[in-house]
DNA sequence: CTCAACGTCACA
DNA sequence: TGTGACGTTGAG
């Protein structure tokens, strides 16, 4: 009950000094009363005890788990679920303040006792984070003080959060903006964590978990993008004075199916359906502008980030994860195991617990400060083991935003994630939710939170998560600016009129809500971010990704991709990375696929089976197995799926609809090695025969010139050269893909259902390389119907977004 | 008062 | 070092 929810508490005002600047964060008038500490804080405003952030992922889950060991043993652990561990509150508290130590005063340490603010630290990234004050003790490392990535001063920001609303003691309230609807509940993550996150471009929540997203005044200057290791970046404080949470508390959860479980708040489930279809024209992507461009400096999405400090006691994923199947770098064992949430087992570990169980959330041991994102060690993003190296590994590739690392023993436990990225869930790893599609997304989200790090409290030093989808979106951004500026002067605000740019094929629509908000947010903010939010951007990381991962299967550890150094790779993109902090990637299923989030849909009654991998935000690929089609075509078929939500995308087949899908999705996540049972595996064909196949299922001709691109087959190339002038027709549950090339249509029976989310202004574009694709049905949800005041506009709106022939629209 | 669960501590 | 237990904090 109390600390169920987000609500103030933390220390305030927080003195905050920077080079440039020393000032105080306040809260609201209460808390300025009383007497102050030395920290400016007063008895009241201590974190006696620190609260779920309310933000982070963990926090979004509303429902216990019922199945993890404090879930188990509540009465005699007292301890809340692991699932539900609030990222933040996973960190170590710093010992300063016992409840029954003298609360204070006396305790602070000598370092911050009289704190001149000059004197003070760094400046708890915490200002924005929510991290009231510095640590207390001085003993624990701070890791922001520490960390060159933590810049000494803050950045800006001063004042603002006055009037800001206390979000469980961190200064981010929740995100107004953010804020949605029951119908539509942000996402976790995110995904949210997902994405819970970056619905606006305020949001900036930081990769790491330490600091809760704060809310940015609108007035504020937008954040720019700043460099990876830049404090903002890494979300310094100056960068959160921007910053928004990205993760409001989301309370709807949408429940009709009853389950067993934590629930995870969908990030769009209410705007679940339907599809759309996009078209091919992927967007330039050969250069990724400036994402190939970035330096060390430049953003990192939170994938990008080492892991932080997990906490042994509580996973990183929660139950709804999809799992993943174990991918490269982790062995099975490591994914298979008693950890398995589902499995039974699962409930105790090899000593006998649960992979997260204890109630102590800080252990020792627990790698606190962990490589975080700021962490010191510029190397350090590269270095250390595989498993725990972001850049390396795939493990966590889907973990939630808000979910930290599980330690090693507890890696095993996570075997099942029950989250998929995409929100495309597999029913098989934990109870979905319905509705729910088991996608976190974000929230990137959510994400969230490589880095427990012991700040935030003064005291106990905590700080709560940021979302890690911010990161993601920051870097989307990037490219995405670069992309389109180069693409065309058009305001990249302006969805429209890209859209207009866009090639034919390209799909495009914002929910009408969605354009209301951004129109708002636009005016208040011309950040880039907005930008990326409110536009489609085309996220060029994709393009490269897609052909070089997906066509080919590229590993990114293996030796040719190596020639791509990691950091290379991060530059690229989110995605290419694998994803350390828990809302991605990990679990990835294949270093292959690191990027993505891979899932395995059966799309339509053909047994058509799609591989969807997203990045668990803002693009989607959906790979289509020619042969569970019409057995003509045995070459896979891919189609590249971009959806830009605000990284909420949700995309996943439509569980509510009635599509003709003779069977169910695909009940088990497979890797993305394996997508289709092993029967001729992608990666088992050769990069020749993959194109070959490609080729063939898009009617290339074989002159069809490809480039390659790392190895592999550029995107770009198709991009450029197939899509045009083909069409494709969306029928009740069939895509129709017409070639153009040879009068000869090939129509391709899959139905391909995606249920997104758009949240407020999401966008969804799905290209088809070469093809036209349409929007056939839409479906609305009865929460959508529910909440939407005009679905006609809705509806109409959609339809208009193709601009797509022929439409059928069919309320569910 | 109840409930949730944070934080501490003792124990293995 | 990792955990289980539980006193205690704190919100309804
Ligand atoms: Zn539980
Ligand atoms: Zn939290």
């Amino acid at each position: 009950m109390s600390d169920s929810g987000p609500s103030g508490g933390m220390s305030f005002p927080q003195k905050v000094h920077t080079e440039d600047e020393d000032f105080v964060i306040e809260l609201d008038d209460h808390h300025l009363d009383g007497a102050h500490d030395a920290y400016g804080m007063d008895d009241r405003s201590r974190c006696k005890r620190r609260k779920r952030c309310g933000q982070c992922g963990p926090c979004q889950v509303k429902e216990n788990c019922m199945k993890c060991h404090f879930c188990v043993r509540k009465d005699v652990l007292k301890q809340t679920c692991i699932y539900r561990k609030c990222i933040y509150l996973r960190s170590k508290p710093k010992p300063y303040s016992r409840p029954h130590q003298s609360p204070q005063g006396g305790n602070v340490s000598p370092q911050r006792a009289h704190g001149h603010p000059s004197q003070v630290k760094s400046p708890p990234l915490g200002s924005h984070s929510g991290m009231a004050f510095h640590d207390a003790g001085g003993h624990l490392p701070d890791a922001r003080s520490e960390n060159p990535f933590f810049p000494s001063q803050l950045p800006q920001q001063p004042s603002m959060v006055h009037g800001a609303h206390p979000n469980n003691g961190y200064l981010s309230p929740p995100n107004p903006v953010l804020e949605r609807t029951a119908a539509l509940p942000n996402a976790a993550g995110n995904n949210s964590l997902n994405m819970q996150m970056n619905m606006s471009p305020h949001q900036h929540v930081q990769a790491n978990a330490t600091s809760p997203p704060v809310q940015k005044p609108d007035h504020t200057s937008p954040v720019m993008p700043q460099p990876v290791n830049s404090p903002l970046a890494a979300g310094m404080p100056g960068l959160h004075a921007t910053p928004m949470s990205s993760c409001s508390s989301v309370p709807h959860m949408s429940a009709s199916l009853s389950h067993v479980g934590p629930t995870i708040p969908l990030v769009m489930q209410q705007m679940s359906n339907n599809s759309l279809s996009g078209l091919p024209t992927l967007p330039t992507m050969g250069n990724i502008p400036g994402l190939g461009d970035r330096s060390l400096n430049d953003y990192r999405s939170v994938d990008q980030f080492p892991l932080s400090g997990h906490h042994p006691h509580f996973p990183s994923v929660h139950p709804h994860m999809t799992q993943r199947e174990p991918s490269g770098l982790f062995s099975d064992h490591a994914r298979i195991s008693h950890m398995n949430y589902n499995h039974t087992a699962n409930h105790l570990d090899t000593l006998g617990r649960g992979p997260n169980d204890s109630s102590c959330m800080y252990h020792p041991g627990l790698s606190y400060s962990m490589p975080g994102p700021f962490q010191p060690s510029g190397p350090s993003f590269f270095t250390g083991p595989a498993d725990m190296n972001p850049f390396r590994s795939n493990f966590l590739n889907s973990f939630p935003p808000g979910y930290s690392y599980p330690p090693d023993r507890y890696r095993e436990g996570f075997g099942t994630l029950p989250f998929s990225r995409l929100g495309i869930t597999s029913p098989t790893s934990f109870p979905q939710y319905p509705g729910q599609g088991g996608g976190y997304r974000v929230g990137n989200a959510l994400s969230q939170q490589y880095y427990n790090s012991q700040h935030g409290c003064p005291k106990n030093g905590s700080r709560p998560p940021v979302s890690p989808s911010i990161d993601d979106v920051k870097v989307i951004q990037e490219g995405y600016n670069k992309n389109s500026s180069q693409k065309s002067t058009a305001n990249e605000n302006d969805v429209p009129k890209q859209c207009k740019n866009r090639k034919n094929s390209e799909f495009e629509f914002i929910s009408p809500k969605g354009r209301e908000k951004k129109m708002k947010k636009e005016k208040l903010d011309n950040s880039p971010r907005d930008q990326l939010f409110s536009s489609m951007a085309h996220l060029q990381p994709w393009n490269d990704l897609f052909a070089h991962h997906a066509m080919f299967g590229g590993d990114p550890l293996s030796p040719n991709n190596l020639a791509m150094s990691q950091i290379e790779r991060w530059r690229l993109s989110p995605w290419y990375n694998s994803r350390s902090d828990d809302v991605r990637s990990r679990a990835s299923t294949s270093t292959l696929s690191s990027d993505f989030e891979c899932e395995v849909i059966g799309i339509d009654d053909q047994q058509v089976n799609a591989l969807i991998r997203s990045d668990g935000c803002n693009s989607i690929e959906i790979e289509f197995d020619n042969r569970s089609i019409s057995s003509t075509d045995s070459s896979p078929r891919k189609m590249l799926c971009r959806s830009s939500l605000s990284c909420e995308g949700l995309i996943s087949p439509d569980k509510n609809l009635q599509l003709p899908f003779n069977r169910p999705l695909s009940p088990e996540p497979r890797s993305f090695f394996h997508p289709w049972n092993n029967r001729s595996p992608i990666t088992m064909m050769s990069e020749q025969e993959m194109m070959k196949s490609f080729k063939k299922a898009f009617n290339i001709p074989d002159s069809f010139s490809t480039s390659k691109k790392n190895g592999g087959i550029s995107s770009d190339t198709f991009k450029y050269n197939l899509g045009h002038n083909q069409t494709t027709d969306m029928r009740k549950g069939s895509a129709l893909i017409e070639n153009e090339k040879p009068k000869t249509k090939t129509f391709v029976k899959e139905s391909v259902c995606i249920k997104q989310d758009l949240g407020e202004e999401g966008s969804v574009q799905l290209e088809l390389p070469g093809n036209k694709v349409t929007i056939e049905n839409i479906v609305f949800t009865e929460e959508l119907l529910k909440n939407s005041s005009d679905i006609e506009e809705l509806r109409k709106f959609i339809s208009n977004s193709q601009g797509s022939t022929d439409q059928n629209h069919v309320n569910d």
